[in-house]
DNA sequence: CGACACTCCTGATGGC
DNA sequence: TGCCATCAGGAGTGTC
């Protein structure tokens, strides 16, 4: 599943070949893709425009456009955008092709949205304040920036009941953390995701802040996690599905303590925690 | 405020 | 081998 360190490697590669460049063409394949939005009015309000700037916020993927016209997309669970993909790549939803021809051939490169699930979205955003507007009603601190804090993250979570790995997969709270780094950030800190979060200490929200931080950078550093059908826009596998810690280990010994990791439901989702190393709350 | 159910969707998995 | 039921899960919505 695509959470941020998986959106913003899919940027970081595809920032240098599609800035600069205009859309030429776009195909919708599925129409639910951009649903309630007709496909039409989004592919009229693209084609044509140079895409200025590739950008992310949390899990979203910011495609800049001439005169402030924004596409944002979602990947959600399975959704991956590939560069120049196989002819019978499976799974397009949407196809974009750009201007810039390839030395010595005739047509321009071409960028697919591949999604299994058909979970993703895409939505259009005219001008920056509603691009703000949208974001701003969706999503809250980027973990990864310089306000990411203990201070902050101490404030955030006072008077919180919700348990902690609850409140770490609320994006209104913080933006880009998904299922994955909520189980290795909070392994990390050594810190039990069912705890409530209001109740939470100085100390552990300062080791949470790491844990979290922690987490989404060693994602990043392996180029995301590919544990579904997450690719590079080339079509690379991510590396950091070799390196969790407990995610999906259920069973298997801690690599800390030894104790067998568990597996339980949270917040709805699998959860996969150290009960020695996370010390489950006394009253659960 | 928060827990929970439901929706979207389809590949993977398990039972028989 | 085939067929059906179940599951996973990000985010939005609605209910209690």
């Amino acid at each position: 599943m695509p959470e941020l360190p998986e959106v913003e490697t899919i940027r970081r590669r595809l920032a240098p070949l599609v800035e600069g460049r205009t859309l030429r063409e776009m195909e919708i394949v599925d129409p639910r893709w951009c649903d309630p939005l007709d496909p039409v009015a989004l592919i009229d309000a693209l084609v044509g425009r140079r895409v200025e700037r590739l950008d992310r916020r949390g899990k979203y993927l910011i495609w800049e456009g001439q005169d402030e016209v924004f596409l944002l997309m979602h990947l959600r669970m399975t959704g991956t955008v590939l560069y120049d993909p196989a002819p019978d790549t499976p799974y397009v939803r949407v196809r974009l092709t750009l201007d810039d021809p390839p030395s010595g051939g005739q047509a321009g490169h071409t960028l697919c949205f591949c999604d299994p699930r058909r979970f993703g979205t895409g939505e259009l955003a005219f001008g920056r304040p509603a691009l703000d507007d949208f974001l701003d009603a969706r999503l809250g601190i980027e973990p990864l920036g310089p306000h990411f804090t203990s201070d902050h993250l101490f404030t955030l979570t006072r008077g919180r009941l919700a348990p902690i790995k609850a409140f770490l997969l609320d994006q209104r709270r913080i933006a880009g953390v998904g299922n994955i780094y909520a189980n290795e950030a909070l392994f990390r800190a050594q810190i039990h995701p069912l705890r409530p979060a209001g109740q939470l200490k100085r100390k552990q929200i300062a080791a949470l802040r790491d844990g979290v931080v922690g987490a989404l950078s060693a994602g990043l550093n392996a180029g995301g996690a590919s544990i579904d059908d997450f690719r590079h826009p080339d079509g690379v596998r991510g590396a950091f599905q070799n390196e969790f810690l407990v995610h999906g280990r259920g069973g298997e010994p801690c690599f800390v303590c030894g104790r067998e990791i568990r597996r339980f439901v949270a917040a709805g989702r699998g959860t996969y925690a150290c009960e020695r190393c996370q010390v489950r709350p006394r009253v659960l």
